[in-house]
DNA sequence: ACGCCTTATTTCATGACGTGATTTAACTCA
DNA sequence: TGAGTTAAATCACGTCATGAAATAAGGCGT
């Protein structure tokens, strides 16, 4: 185990870190405003702050006047004092973005997956090939990149040796950081892509401030990132979050986890849609979810349309029960709802969806937990895996930049 | 909000609290072993020894013998010095417990309640009378008490004001701090009964040791203790770990709670006998429950017992369902079944319930968690109660024994 | 232009703290 | 009795946060 409180440099660690989280968050902030956000005295942001600006992570930039006295300095985090990438690896595409530290986007690159087979080495191939990618379109030296994140789907268990557990991918303890070491210095940060998406809406979504908050995703399958204390939730083998497979009926519909009765099997795209059962327009899912809420919420009333009207009363009910368990667990003061399915319904049936929980949960936790949609559209997997590297930064934790050897035990 | 990190003299406190934890969950430690465990240098175990010596919650006791060299001094905590109080109100009964600070009983008093009238001024009395009476029995000055833990059914919302909302008892908001204030000056901590017995569990029974963990408690209705890194997990409003209203089946049977399918529906003490619906004998629902249970696990095959069985087998499917919810979601290392209902089930059906809950959870995370039986028996609620001052002890953030004014913002 | 006022930031002296190195303590064994 | 061995305490040093005092950087009035 790492060395971690204790001496008195470990203190001064973790005071530059509070400091750069408050900065982080909400910049621009004068040495003043620090002070009275941290609860340093002012001699000791002075200190900090000297250290930061002289490491090129903090800037001083612009200053405002202060009714008469010696205007203040503002202070920001250096956008460029290093770079961060960020990739997600989804259904259908592999997509790698770089990003400077306050997450402004400077190149993208999308590698396509055919979605009916992830071999590992595709994979691999694709996100170095992206690395390479958004590294020459940045025009940012490989030096100056803290790291890469990476989301994606399964399971991943954080061990001396990060393996990812694919379910959907057929992948099975697959060494995806071994693979990648291979190909790249860069230091990497493997997780979840509904976590690394939960962390997205955290820092920049609809999550904002949380410090007990759940963040459901519902697309083809179903999960959840928890936040408990302000931190994703891991667990003992950083499996937490697996929501789409608590049961909300048992004995019910079967699911592809080979149980039965999943919220996952009632709410997911897919299953939604095979409830449904009659054909619809368009050649994927995403399309044919449109057309049967469409349908669905629409003031007419045809034979179909009180078809799609069932399932989707149907769908609410179970997903609002399904919400209703995260309340009464957590007692969250925020759920978030994502995903591009979940989105989907969202922007239609939230008031439907947020009645349905109340019924299914207790009045007190409900009351003081708000449900409301992801702001930052289906898309945010690949940012929230690039915030990885960056709260290393902030917590003052960062490896060494190029390759340094690691001792065990 | 109070001062927290920052100063040299928080980290000195820090150390000092790592210090006490892990001496008092694994003495007698030598100052070496401290050192080694802490990760303290052995002249700053020396120095925060010999700080908390002179104050007298350590002592010094007896030595061992180390090959040839100068002996270990073995270090354990001061049981006497201090004494704490845990009271558990219950449905039928308030029971209060004066313990040593190794959590050694010095008295006890138990006050019956009318289960059907649980006025609040029968419970601030009752436990008004109980504090008097150990305090009196166990010989103990009230100054040197350091604090008293209560135990309550409901929801505890800890604002400024501490507040009950008793579902079960008819209590809204009840302000039950300021009640008891006005009959005595020790430090009061209050929290929810479910919450302390898990305490209690995690502390010294089943759970030591864990930093995930969930302590499932059936009695009449069904709690849960959620653990996350190490300890309690409270929520935004505290009310976090209700699990009992988890929607196992949408649109199944009613619950006292209003909705509709919860898994207290099912596998609440209640539930089960009223799913069972023949009579059975005995006064009261243990004895009832106990019947139930032996009629369905006995090998023969009458009648009623094969009815007994079906719910039997009902309830093992319902609760594995909901376990499996809870090794889904938080991925523990470990998950505890407890209460009263709870422990009488799983001593007979514990393979059955861990099987169900395979079942209906990943494989994953099933592989990485053990189901266990709580080992302190349905009565530790008043002991968990109890830790709640000696967390605070532990922590160096315990109050000042005597009436200190508070100074607010 | 000049000094005074106001406010932000830095500097300084001080007191705490943790730590490696060095001593001292407390035994055993020959 | 003295050498050997291990545990604990002491010491000198470096680091840190902090309140107080000093300094910087403007505005304003004259």
């Amino acid at each position: 185990m790492e060395r971690r409180r204790g001496t008195v440099r470990d203190l001064r660690r973790d005071n530059r870190s509070v400091l750069l989280w408050s900065l982080y968050f909400n910049q621009p902030l004068s040495r003043q405003d620090l002070s009275q956000a941290t609860g340093l005295s002012p001699a000791s942001v002075s200190n900090v702050t000297r250290e930061l600006i002289s490491e090129g992570v903090v800037i001083e930039a612009g200053s405002v006047d202060s009714d008469g006295g010696r205007p203040r300095v503002l202070l920001r985090m250096n956008p460029d004092h290093g770079y961060v990438i960020g990739v997600d690896v989804g259904e259908t595409r592999i997509r790698v973005e770089l990003f400077d530290l306050m997450m402004t986007v400077r190149a993208k690159a999308d590698y396509p997956l055919n979605p009916h087979e992830h071999g590992v080495e595709q994979v691999v191939d694709g996100i170095l090939a992206g690395l390479a990618t958004v590294l020459a379109d940045g025009e940012v030296d490989a030096s100056s990149v803290l790291g890469v994140g990476i989301g994606v789907p399964g399971v991943v268990e954080q061990g001396a040796e990060v393996l990812v557990h694919g379910q959907t991918y057929g992948w099975d303890a697959v060494p995806l950081e071994r693979l990648l070491r291979a190909g790249t210095d860069l230091p990497l940060y493997i997780d979840n892509g509904a976590k690394t998406m939960g962390q997205a809406e955290l820092w920049f979504g609809a999550g904002r401030g949380a410090q007990n908050a759940v963040i459901g995703l519902i697309g083809s399958g179903v999960g959840a990132s928890i936040i408990t204390n302000g931190s994703t939730h891991r667990g003992a083998t950083s499996s937490a979050g697996e929501w789409g497979h608590t049961t909300v009926m048992v004995g019910g519909r079967t699911c592809r986890c080979g149980s039965s009765g999943c919220l996952e099997a009632y709410v997911g795209a897919e299953a939604v849609l095979d409830r449904y059962g009659l054909p619809l327009p368009g050649d994927d899912q995403e399309t044919a979810l449109a057309t049967l809420i469409d349908a669905g919420t629409a003031p007419d009333a045809s034979t179909t349309a009180l078809q799609a009207v069932q399932v989707l009363d149907d769908t609410v009910r179970y997903l609002g029960a399904g919400i209703a368990g995260l309340i009464n667990l957590f007692n969250p003061e925020r759920i978030i709802l994502g995903g591009w399915a979940g989105l989907l319904i969202g922007e239609r049936l939230l008031p439907e969806i947020r009645e349905a929980a109340q019924q299914h949960s207790l009045r007190q936790p409900f009351a003081e937990t708000s449900i409301e949609l992801c702001r930052l559209g289906p898309d945010a997997v690949a940012l929230g895996a690039a915030t990885l590297p960056v709260e290393r930064l902030l917590n003052g934790t960062a490896e060494a930049p190029s390759g340094k050897s690691r001792s065990a035990s």
